[in-house]
RNA sequence: GCAGAUGUGGCGGAAUGGCAGACGCGCUAGAUUCAGGUUCUAGUGAGGUAACACUCGUGUGGGUUCAACUCCCAUCAUCUGCACCA
């Protein structure tokens, strides 16, 4: 028997025991855990030691319910579509599948470095076409319930690379590979009716357990406001603009009228003398790009020359275009109230058109607004029969009122938009529609599914803003399944999302082939109970899982409604900069990429998952340090060796030793309960050197070591698992239980408290838990005779168990 | 601009309002060693002292409290998210 620790000898061994005879089995008794990871896009790089953090905080909380009695989901799988597949197949010169396998199989080794307790029976690949059969499944039930459609819409387009870009391929407004300024095109594209359920999803919010931060993202992004439309006739014209406004109450503060430049009637309102003007400005703002709008800090806009009638009191309210207006938000018109709001008073500011306060914070009417008034607080003011009323009493009121006076309706917008669903891209999954002459778009019936993605020759993007796919005509030609005629298959091409937004459904049945899921299944396995992973998919990636999920729901796939019931975001793990010391993302062109497989085979596999933990708190970004690990990689032998002098031993079991394994019990799960792992790993090192110390007498009982090596078992499991045998414990420690701890056995009865005078620390007494106040007080004022000679004793405290305090002059 | 997070030794970090700096890295000294490494022992916030004592100290400035890293107000810096959503 080894009695120093070789982390190779016995890493070897138990990963070899542990494939042959996994420990974690449904015996159809057991409650099941199911605990997920973001699965990762298999990328050409491989893994560095900050993507090991995500997959040791899921495989030690794994762990853990594991012995904790469930019986665990914890599967693995490959983001394998998308855009950086393509990229790297293009770079490369090797076609996507091929190189996607290749990366797959060497990921999935580096992976298997982690020792993570993954079921890869459930292994699930988004480019499978027994998987992504049913990624085309649910795009057509969602075709027939009316959530997906054509719509053409402008699009980002890149003129150099002629071709469509998704909202992420730009960066500063400029085409990510050629850097070329990008501009917009017209574009036919699926969509999906996301907004159908923007209610739902945002509603849906507070049953989740999730960081706060994600869901005010969450809740940002749907981005719901109450206001009102209101209705302003156009003055001379029979023409009616109706705007948004969540400000109702400011209806008499309306001194100027603003369309989008895409607004229908922006060209209409023009007269003769402001034609030429106005026909320019729309133009000029049709070439800029959504980017350059926002940048745009300095308000531009064109009068029209034409006025809307403010229904409330007749006045006539000049009518502008400007670009700070968003067509696809409200109504794309607004009316404006510069007194009472930023953008409208810089405007106003700008081409000096009045303001009108109708809110008086103290009832005064300020004489020169030098800023704008945003608050609905005060009394109304300049506001006809509206004057002296509360304004936030109001806001609430006017929706209503308006309706009623019959001048506009009470109405909710969102800021969330439908999703723009098709790329004109080779590498994803076919969208499964045919386009039939006579009958239009007709969804690929379900007996036909999947729709293969073909071979080609050439899957670069062809640059006239249609997939590589349009090229094939005997892929493309087909027949409509409805009425047999000739017909065209659908050539765009689903983004990366489509696979990743269900598969986590997938995993409970992955190799079914007459449903996306088994409904027995899905009822015992499934939701997510816990998700881990980068904040980066805070929006995306969580959102449209949600609305997979709500929409399955509806179907009857599933019978839950929100797919992740506890979500952590693990921090990132940086690198140094080499030259300033400062702390980058790890990254090729730094220089500074730690690799997984070096660590392990210098310091072990257990070493590494502990030094991840260790590094800081799991949800903070913490920076690599290659020194860090021979700490914990110290403490990792020591333990090892400490157990092993006691197995020789055999020491006897103490009052003090049971004290101490129920205080390291308490202190461990009450730590990984919170999941302060860093905490967690301290806190063993702490109690290791306690053993170390006690070794040096008696020695430490065969329970206590039973004790620690199963608390030690999920965070270093090779370690856990040898010891626990040379132990001679029974079976594999994850089947040994969690061990509990007794509340009695964790206070102890002495204690050592300090004493203070003026809140400042002099001494410590030591005391029984329960002594007497006045006991205690004279114990203190005792230990401080010397130093309270001269004062004056103001006022004595005991807090008890805890601290005395002497106030004194 | 708005919102959120963070700010503690040379470094990573720890502290239900109750002994600031646990635990670890690094460093210093000693032991072991032919030597280096490993391992072991002791020390390690700053000032101060022969050693104690004592003084200062958790981004900055105030406040509450017997007592503040912790609570309140203001302010600065860094990071992240959103960014004309009417």
């Amino acid at each position: 028997m080894a009695t120093s620790y070789n982390h190779r000898l016995i890493e070897g061994k138990w990963n070899e025991k542990w494939e042959k005879d996994p420990v974690n089995v449904d015996d159809g008794k057991k409650e099941k855990y199911y605990c997920l990871d973001m699965f990762p896009y298999p990328s050409g790089n491989g893994l560095h030691v900050g993507h090991w953090r995500g997959y040791v905080i899921s495989d030690v909380w794994s762990r853990y319910k594991l012995m904790q009695g469930y019986y665990l989901i914890h599967p693995m799988g490959w983001d394998a579509f998308g855009l950086p597949a393509e990229n790297y197949a293009i770079k490369h010169g090797i076609h996507p599948s091929i190189s996607t396998a290749e990366n797959v199989a060497n990921i999935k080794k580096q992976i298997n470095e982690i020792s993570a307790i993954y079921d890869w029976d459930r292994e699930v690949n988004t480019t499978d076409p027994n998987y992504y059969k049913w990624t085309q499944w649910i795009f057509v039930k969602m075709f027939e319930h009316g959530l997906a459609y054509e719509k053409e819409m402008p699009i980002n387009w890149c003129p150099s690379c002629k071709t469509g870009l998704a909202n992420e391929e730009v960066v500063d407004g400029k085409c990510e590979r050629c850097h070329s300024e990008v501009t917009k095109k017209n574009l036919r594209q699926w969509m999906l009716k996301i907004t159908a359920y923007a209610d739902r999803l945002l509603a849906d919010l507070d049953k989740l357990d999730w960081p706060e931060k994600v869901k005010k993202m969450q809740t940002d992004w749907i981005g719901k406001s109450y206001g009102a439309e209101v209705d302003f006739k156009v003055d001379g014209m029979d023409e009616t603009i109706t705007v948004y406004t969540t400000r109702p109450d400011t209806l008499y503060g309306a001194t100027f009228m603003v369309l989008a430049p895409e607004h229908a009637l922006a060209s209409k309102l023009a007269t003769d003398e402001t034609k030429a003007a106005v026909e320019k400005y729309i133009y000029d703002a049709s070439m800029k790009s959504n980017v350059d709008r926002m940048q745009d800090k300095e308000k531009t806009g064109v009068f029209t020359g034409s006025y809307a009638i403010n229904p409330l009191n007749g006045a006539k309210t000049p009518i502008w275009l400007s670009d700070y207006v968003l067509a696809d938000y409200g109504t794309g018109a607004i009316m404006c109230v510069p007194a009472h709001d930023d953008r409208d008073f810089a405007f106003a500011k700008k081409f000096d058109l009045p303001i009108i306060q109708v809110i008086a914070e103290d009832g005064k009417e300020i004489p020169d607004m030098q800023e704008a008034y945003t608050e609905a607080k005060g009394t109304m003011i300049n506001s006809g029969e509206w004057n002296g009323r509360e304004s936030a009493e109001l806001k609430r009121e006017a929706p209503e009122m308006i309706e009623k006076l019959g001048y506009g309706k009470k109405t909710v917008n969102y800021k969330l938009r439908d999703w723009v669903f098709s790329r004109q891209r080779y590498w994803g999954e076919p969208i499964p529609i045919i386009h039939c002459p006579d009958c239009g778009a007709v969804a690929v019936p379900e007996d036909q599914l999947p729709v293969l993605l073909p071979d080609v020759e050439k899957y670069e993007p062809t640059g006239t803003g249609e997939s590589p796919l349009a090229a094939i005509d005997s892929w493309v030609n087909t027949t409509c399944p409805k009425c047999g005629k000739p017909a065209k298959r659908e050539t765009n091409t689903m983004p990366q999302w489509a696979g990743s937004s269900w598969y986590f459904l997938r995993y409970v049945d992955s190799k079914n082939d007459k449903a996306l899921v088994d409904k027995e299944k899905a009822d015992k396995y499934l939701p997510v109970d816990m998700y881990i992973g980068g904040v980066e998919h805070a929006v995306l990636h969580l959102l449209y899982s949600r609305f997979y999920t709500k929409f399955l729901n509806d179907i009857g796939v599933v019978d839950f409604d929100e797919p992740f019931k506890k979500l952590f975001n693990q921090g990132m793990i940086c690198g140094r900069d080499k030259d300033t010391g400062a702390a980058t993302k790890m990254s090729k062109s730094l220089g500074n990429i730690v690799s997984p497989d070096d660590m392990v085979r210098d310091y072990g596999c257990d070493a590494l998952r502990l030094y991840e933990l260790f590094i800081g708190p799991p949800e903070l970004d913490s920076i690599w340090d290659d020194r860090g690990i021979d700490g914990v990689y110290r403490f990792l032998a020591r333990f090892y060796t400490m157990v092993m002098n006691n197995v020789e031993k055999n020491a006897p079991e103490t009052d003090e030793l049971i004290k101490l394994r129920h205080k390291l019990t308490h202190v461990i799960t009450t730590r990984l309960e919170s999941f302060s792992l860093n905490t967690v790993i301290s806190g063993f090192m702490e109690y290791n050197n306690k053993f170390v110390e006690l070794t040096k007498g008696a020695g430490v009982d065969h329970e206590t070591l039973k004790t620690m090596v199963r608390l030690i078992a999920p965070f270093a499991p090779h370690v856990g698992e040898e010891l626990w045998e040379c132990l001679g414990g029974e079976g594999s420690v994850f089947a040994s239980g969690w061990p509990t701890y007794d509340e009695d056995m964790i206070s102890d009865n002495v204690i050592t408290i300090p004493v203070q005078i003026n809140g400042k620390t002099k001494a410590t007494i030591d005391i029984v838990a329960d002594e007497a106040k006045d006991a205690v007080l004279t114990k203190g004022k005792e230990a401080l005779a010397d130093k309270l000679e001269g004062l004056n004793v103001i006022k004595e405290i005991y807090v008890p168990g805890k601290i005395v305090n002497i106030v004194a002059k």
